[in-house]
DNA sequence: CGCGCCGCGTATAACGATGGAAATCCTGGG
DNA sequence: CCCAGGATTTCCATCGTTATACGCGGCGCG
């Protein structure tokens, strides 16, 4: 079922057919009218991988998130899905691990030539891993780290965000403040966050306790849980904690009512992220809620606009993000 | 970069090119050498797009799933990642909203000629959507829909499960054994479960008591927290919560939290999907748990085994599941 | 010694669609 | 009645790959 059939079917040439399908200016109602027929007789539909072979565009953008697991990933991935439809263009999906020999790979496109463009979102990755990009499909990168290249990076202001968090705590009396998630081994992912820990802690004169910093393998439930029992178990007994994210925060959570430590009247918790799980445990969790659905609209418009390899400057595009205060810090109203 | 510019750097034709990138056979070594060196010298990489509209393949199934938000179909997701990813496929994600109309969009293949196949998990929609399809690509069907139609379909034994998980229930001594999810309007999407429950009443000589079932609009922690509010409200007191799934059971015991009910010494509740999020709330949940990864690798076996119209007996797989206790029944032991 | 086969490589035609040039059809003016 | 000139439609090349058929030596065999 090609151009040709239906050309054949309705008796005239396969271009003519085309240009109905394109809706190309001159063509006589008639003839519209005649081979729009063939074409639903036939229920003929145009193949979008010659389509794409002839015009050099797929309408597919890749998406490579670290883990769809990760409920922050996976509803934001459901809003670029969104944002992709609106311009007509659908997602491909694949997740990194958040290693870094995944991410290199994603990034030097081994799926190259079926995608237009590509949102990643890395951890590990390193901007020498992108400065060999040979690649050229435009590339935007999301999350919280920044590389100092010549690609759109979407984010929100995470110094800002943690500050403000660490801030909340602080303004609710409390002056022990354990960071949970600095990633072991490369420092980096976190370093945002924990910057806005140290200035906030900075700010209120206090002194920004590194025993009180505990590193996690990954930015999971059990990663939290893992990292609250150590600091527990180190003899440490903060009055808050402010975490990488919602699992993070959830999983500590989990492990300071096994041990009987009240959640807020003992530790106050913060996340980051905002996700919806946060909102329905026993005790519902204060949150940096990041704009999702900004992001995802500024991601899917930033890559589309660099298509045809249109250069314009690369730029640091900033989301919006409140703080949503809950019972983890208020307690039950 | 294209197969012509390595075949004009190494002095050979395109077709000699082609064979060495494919592995054909018939080429000696000298000039399997010859044109690698050529081949990496000018970073030669095949044009995918090219080579599927030649071979008629594209090396992308479609997923569609309801909604990606669900933690449950993330995760699910993330395994067909991987299960295609193992049969160097890729897949390309979509989301209904499980809305009827959206699911029939998706089944009719309005992105049709790029993918090869089809994993579909539908909630609303109906046999005769499926019907009509004039479609070539094969599809595979996931979830708890039953349907009379030639595709092969991928479910766990949902009736087993959810009379398990009502006889443990039961086992406990409880005897007013509420099923929160049964969706209003349509009754089908929860009917397998909601069977198993009314067996599983059966067997133990109790009457189901149909005014504990509460109807939902969604499958989402807010709609749990309703349903089990209007429960309440309406003068119900149950001893035991059966959910459709995890999500809507964490957000019934969030509003028992909220009324003073103590979960399980006031009620026990059973989820269903075995999601991360229930192994960290206050009170961990107990919940059938499908064995996804199986799920997941038959569903992309299953879609690419049809690949070039093989038309074997469309089949039912079940998977496997198992009851995964926890202390929203058992208690903190 | 010549024939046919085998192994290796090449030339050419698809796959389905589109862009641009060429061909054709009108219409109206001279 | 012919032709210019614009509006339509057709023809042809092309995107990058792979399938098919074929060319071309060399070698075994009768």
């Amino acid at each position: 079922m090609s151009l040709k059939d239906v050309a054949l079917h309705a008796g005239v040439s396969v271009k003519t057919v085309s240009n109905v399908v394109n809706d190309f200016p001159h063509v006589t109602e008639a003839m519209r009218a005649r081979v729009q027929r063939s074409i639903d007789e036939l229920g003929y539909r145009p193949n979008l991988t010659a389509r794409h072979l002839r015009k050099g565009r797929t309408g597919i953008v890749a998406l490579a998130l670290p883990e769809l697991g990760n409920p922050y990933f996976a509803e934001l991935a459901a809003e670029i899905v969104d944002a992709a439809a609106a311009h007509d263009y659908t997602v491909l999906l694949d997740h990194t691990g958040g290693r870094r020999e995944r991410e290199i790979l994603v990034s030097q496109g081994f799926r190259t030539r079926v995608i237009d463009g590509l949102i990643l979102s890395p951890i590990e990755l390193e901007a020498e891993d992108l400065e060999e990009r040979a690649e050229q499909v435009p590339v935007v990168l999301l999350g919280e780290r920044e590389y100092d290249l010549p690609y759109d990076h979407i984010a929100i202001d995470n110094v800002a965000a943690a500050r403000e968090a660490v801030r909340h705590l602080l303004s609710l009396g409390r002056r022990d403040v354990a960071f949970l998630g600095a990633r072991r081994g490369s420092s980096q992912p976190a370093r945002l966050r924990l910057l806005g820990w140290r200035q906030a802690l900075d700010e209120a004169g206090l002194v920004a306790d590194d025993r009180l910093i505990a590193a996690t393998d990954g930015w999971g439930h059990a990663d939290g849980a893992a990292a609250m029992a150590a600091l527990l178990d180190a003899g440490h007994r903060p009055d808050a904690v402010f975490a990488y994210n919602d699992l993070i925060a959830i999983g500590a959570m989990r492990v300071l009512h096994e041990r009987g430590l009240r959640v807020p009247e003992d530790v106050a918790v913060v996340g980051f992220d905002d996700v919806v799980e946060g909102r329905f445990g026993a005790v519902t969790l204060t949150s940096v809620s990041p704009d999702k659905a900004f992001i995802a609209r500024q991601a899917v418009e930033s890559v589309l606009s660099r298509l045809g390899g249109a250069r314009h400057e690369p730029r640091r595009i900033h989301a919006g993000h409140c703080l949503v205060r809950r019972e983890s810090t208020l307690g039950r109203v």
